[in-house]
DNA sequence: CAAAATTAGTTTGTAGTACCAACAAGAATA
DNA sequence: TATTCTTGTTGGTACTACAAACTAATTTTG
């Protein structure tokens, strides 16, 4: 190790504490959807699906991207969802190869009362801070979001 | 739906903000964790266990509270971990029932490793923000933790 | 335009995650 | 001491996730 500049020791440490704050909100956040997702017998990935799908119609592919998941893995979270009857697979019109995919009537009900509880499973978070804070914290998260 | 008060209306709206803002970087988040994990062969669960133990030498059944998972999956979870030589369990000396858990040296190497690399590969994320910013969030981040 | 290459999605196989229920052994309590 | 509680493991099940192999449709190329 060389001798460091204390300014450039010093933006190392708080550079680290806001890693480390970052990824115990995040977890804390996950856990938090994760209980939610597991009160509808969801994993949170299921959750996840029907949360993007609940104001689009996308092809396999496209929520393959959405999700960063392999194709082979989705197929089997769209089969399972549809056997739930959650959403529907329907081909393409466009391409005959494309499998697009929406949610059915029950996987919309679902997915809105979904996002409700997450939105409200954070509340003792969010509501820690005043509503200015909120709107700053937000305002720095999409600009880190943004950036990346 | 009865009318609401513009107000609370315009509350609403900011709150769901920060809810979609937090969700959106956790997931993010999780995403950059588990390719770092994925580079050393673990899960983002197994990464979490070292992070874990780098500073302390817990029982099974805090590890468990810690993780916030089922007792029998930690079992699982540390049975391949050990198997792999990254980390011991051993009687706990105060309790007969208890084990203790602690990393193994190569365990202790991939666990600095590990989190040297999380750090690195959100940087691309935190860098987006002045120093200032950073600190700012990451004292906003600390208060919603804390209050939770 | 036909052959070759690419893309979309499914299937199959494997390893790991995570839960629950049942269990054994030790500790705490009545 | 007998009962109850705690700690951890084992066995069983379902799901997540990936990789590789495969089919069918589309696009590119010669």
């Amino acid at each position: 190790m060389a001798p460091t500049d204390p300014a450039a020791e010093q933006a190392a440490a708080s550079q680290q504490e806001l890693v480390d704050a970052l990824v115990m909100t995040s977890f804390a956040t996950m856990a938090a959807l994760n209980r939610i997702a597991a009160e509808h017998d969801l994993s949170l990935t299921q959750l996840r699906v029907l949360a993007i799908l609940r104001d689009r119609r996308v092809k396999m592919s496209e929520l393959t991207n959405f999700l960063g998941l392999d194709k082979s893995t989705v197929s089997g979270l769209v089969d399972r969802a549809e056997k739930r009857g959650l959403l529907q697979r329907a081909p393409n019109p466009h391409d005959g190869r494309g499998v697009d995919v929406f949610l059915a009537p029950s996987g919309m009900r679902l997915a809105e009362r979904g996002v409700a509880q997450a939105a409200q499973s954070l509340s003792p978070m969010t509501s820690a801070l005043t509503p200015a804070e909120g709107r700053r914290l937000a305002t720095l998260l999409e600009r880190m979001l943004d950036q990346r």
